[in-house]
RNA sequence: CGGGGAGUGGCGUAGCUUGGUAGCGCACCUGACUGGGGGUCAGGAGGUCGCCGGUUCAAAUCCGGCCUCCCCGACCA
């Protein structure tokens, strides 16, 4: 390509609404322009990378064994409403009516027309195992879209989903995706931790994420630096930090003025504030029932996870109970007790607050807390369970003996085992040897594409631009030309040059321009392809060609008729070296 | 949805307090010089100042309403 034919130009400045590094590079460098919050055109450079993504996606995919097949966007809602998710994805769910009033769904992801598809055309277990995948355009109408390209409300997508007979089958099928995920993601420059996840609203029995750890990122993971145990919180297993021992005192009421909070009661009663319980309000939404309230405790050092407090509720989505609510119920905030509830509302007490005597909880009125409670002398609780947050520095709960750190991190893929979750909602079923139905065992995984090309770039830029890897950038080399309009000489080699290296089958971006070296320069660092060539007087004197390296700075002079294939050999070793990072990657994991 | 910030040529911004000709840098066009790290000079083109309404002789500026974008949180296979 002849960058004055390119579509596009690089930006000395970057908007100012962009904040983080990828979003402001790839702007500046022209890959990608915003059209509305949380919506991106892929100009001639992005569009590039994000092919070679897809490719690399579709390498490994098939690979793994997976067939690729391409769904609709726009559903049916009735589809929806048959798996319950017209409920359950709520607000994220782009909704339209056609000329018919007929009510459609811009897919925000696949599992419904897959069971479908599934369903339609299979009818025997020698028809599985299965696995099929897309790579598509997913909508969701995301509350907020952030990041640049990192949440978005229309995106790109790889999503497989997987059918097997059994769990063992579901097992090899979720491996070999396992191991895709990580050979895809390392290929693309971008390093992840797999780490154990909750599964969510989607369901099913188990699920892994790999993360990209950076600042940027909107997930927190918990990674142990003693056995290696990674999770995201919320869903993270940790050791709580043990109670003072004591013997359970009698219980009192104390006059408490002016403290509301855990902070300000432990300070103004000089204990720790593992001495004492938090007490948090809720209201779980039930599908088509008045919402019920549930009073959670944890020990008042440790925070509630609200993601494992849903779950212990059979994952019922939970919201923060209302001011009216709160009253209506006879509680008091900023006082509230668990102590004389009875069985009034769901009490869920955290584990913490089992081993902890002596808490000081609230009295239930205003300025007053009872000081010496304990679970099961003074109150009970419907149940006790894991509903803390891990937090940076707490023991972890693998190997109970590393310490917890916390990290944030973009998702980039997640690997679930759903089980039977939609194929029963379907009525999926297939003949067994025996002649009995058998109902598949699926399992799903997805990666978001756009947030490989995000991530790749925040995994690789320096204060100049973008460094990207051999594998995805927009075109192989650069040709930065100089002087091309005052030396005719340098203007042919520099041409038979572009033509040589594109005819060994080379993608060539030519900077042509009439421009000054330094534009030049910068701009082709801004772009950030892996090689550079400067055609100028000075080499062409010397019948030699510069060639530097974007990642490492480093430059050679290489002789002219040399230049094609030294190219050649350092793509190749690029290549190579992020092709045998993929091989090794699932070693240990 | 709650909190915070911002909308002025393609990008970055000044002007707004105290109403009176819309300014600067980059980018863009023409010419000259220069040219191995965003060079210099000269001359140009390009803006309904987010939208609607109000106040006023007069509104980018003051007042009201709305819209949009960004950040934090809530939410999120």
């Amino acid at each position: 390509m002849r960058m004055s034919r390119l579509f596009g130009r690089t930006l000395r400045e970057a908007p100012a609404d962009a904040e983080t590094t990828s979003h402001q590079l790839l702007l500046r460098a022209g890959f990608i322009d915003q059209l509305m919050a949380g919506a991106y055109s892929y100009m001639p450079l992005g569009h590039r990378t994000k092919l070679k993504v897809e490719q690399i996606v579709r390498e490994e995919m098939g690979a793994a064994g997976a067939q690729e097949v391409l769904l609709p966007a726009i559903h049916p809602v009735e589809l929806w409403e048959q798996s319950g998710r017209v409920e359950s994805m709520g607000s994220v769910l782009f909704t339209l009516r056609d000329k018919r009033d007929r009510r459609l769904v811009l897919g925000p992801t696949h599992e419904e027309v897959i069971t479908r598809l599934f369903t339609d055309h299979t009818s025997s277990y020698r028809d599985v195992p299965v696995t099929l995948y897309q790579i598509q355009t997913k909508f969701r109408d995301e509350a907020r879209p952030r990041g640049g390209l990192v949440r978005v409300r229309e995106f790109t997508m790889k999503d497989a989903y997987s059918f097997d007979l059994d769990e063992s089958g579901l097992d090899a099928s979720y491996q070999a995706m396992f191991e895709a995920y990580g050979r895809i993601f390392t290929r693309c420059g971008v390093p992840t931790v797999p780490v154990e996840a909750d599964s969510g609203a989607i369901g099913g029995k188990g699920s892994q994420e790999f993360i990209y750890i950076n600042e940027t990122g909107e997930d927190v993971v918990a990674l142990c630096d003693g056995c290696g145990y990674a999770a995201n919180t919320e869903k993270a297993a940790f050791v709580r930090p043990p109670a003072l021992a004591a013997d359970a005192l009698p219980m009192e009421e104390i006059h408490t003025p002016g403290a509301q909070t855990i902070d300000e009661l432990a300070t103004f009663l000089d204990v720790e504030e593992r001495q004492t319980a938090k007490a948090v309000f809720y209201m779980a939404e039930g599908g088509g029932e008045a919402d019920e309230p549930i009073f959670a405790v944890v020990r008042g050092d440790l925070q509630i996870n609200e993601v494992k407090l849903s779950n212990t509720l059979g994952g019922r989505s939970l919201r923060a109970m209302t001011d009216g609510e709160v009253d209506d119920f006879g509680l008091t905030a900023g006082a509230a007790s668990p102590v004389g509830l009875g069985d009034r509302m769901k009490v869920i007490a955290d584990v913490s607050v089992e081993g902890s005597p002596n808490l000081v909880a609230g009295a239930n009125r205003p300025d007053y807390h009872l000081v010496n409670t304990n679970l099961g002398r003074d109150w009970t609780a419907t149940e006790v369970a894991d509903i803390a947050l891990a937090e940076d520095g707490h023991r972890c709960g693998s190997c109970e003996a590393g310490t917890i750190r916390l990290h944030r991190g973009i998702e980039m893929g997640h690997v679930f085992r759903l089980g039977q979750i939609y194929s029963e909602a379907f009525e999926t079923d297939v003949l067994g040897p025996d002649g009995t139905g058998v109902v598949p065992t699926m399992g799903c995984y997805g990666i978001g594409v756009d947030r490989i090309v995000a991530a790749a770039v925040e995994a690789g830029h320096d204060d100049d631009g973008i460094t990207w890897p051999a594998s995805i950038a927009p075109y192989d080399v650069a040709i930065v030309a100089l002087r091309l309009d005052r030396d005719e000489d340098v203007a042919a080699d520099a041409e038979a040059l572009y033509g040589e290296l594109r005819a060994a089958g080379l993608e060539v971006l030519f900077d042509d321009r009439i421009e000054s070296p330094g534009v030049k320069f910068n701009d082709a660092d801004l772009i950030g392809l892996p090689l550079r060539l400067t055609v100028s007087q000075r080499n062409h004197a010397q019948d030699a060609v510069e060639l530097r390296r974007r990642d490492n700075g480093a430059t050679e002079l290489v002789p002219r008729g040399e230049i094609v294939e030294r190219v050649q050999a350092l793509r190749a070793e690029a290549l190579a070296a992020l092709a045998e990072a993929a091989d090794r990657v699932n070693d240990g994991r």
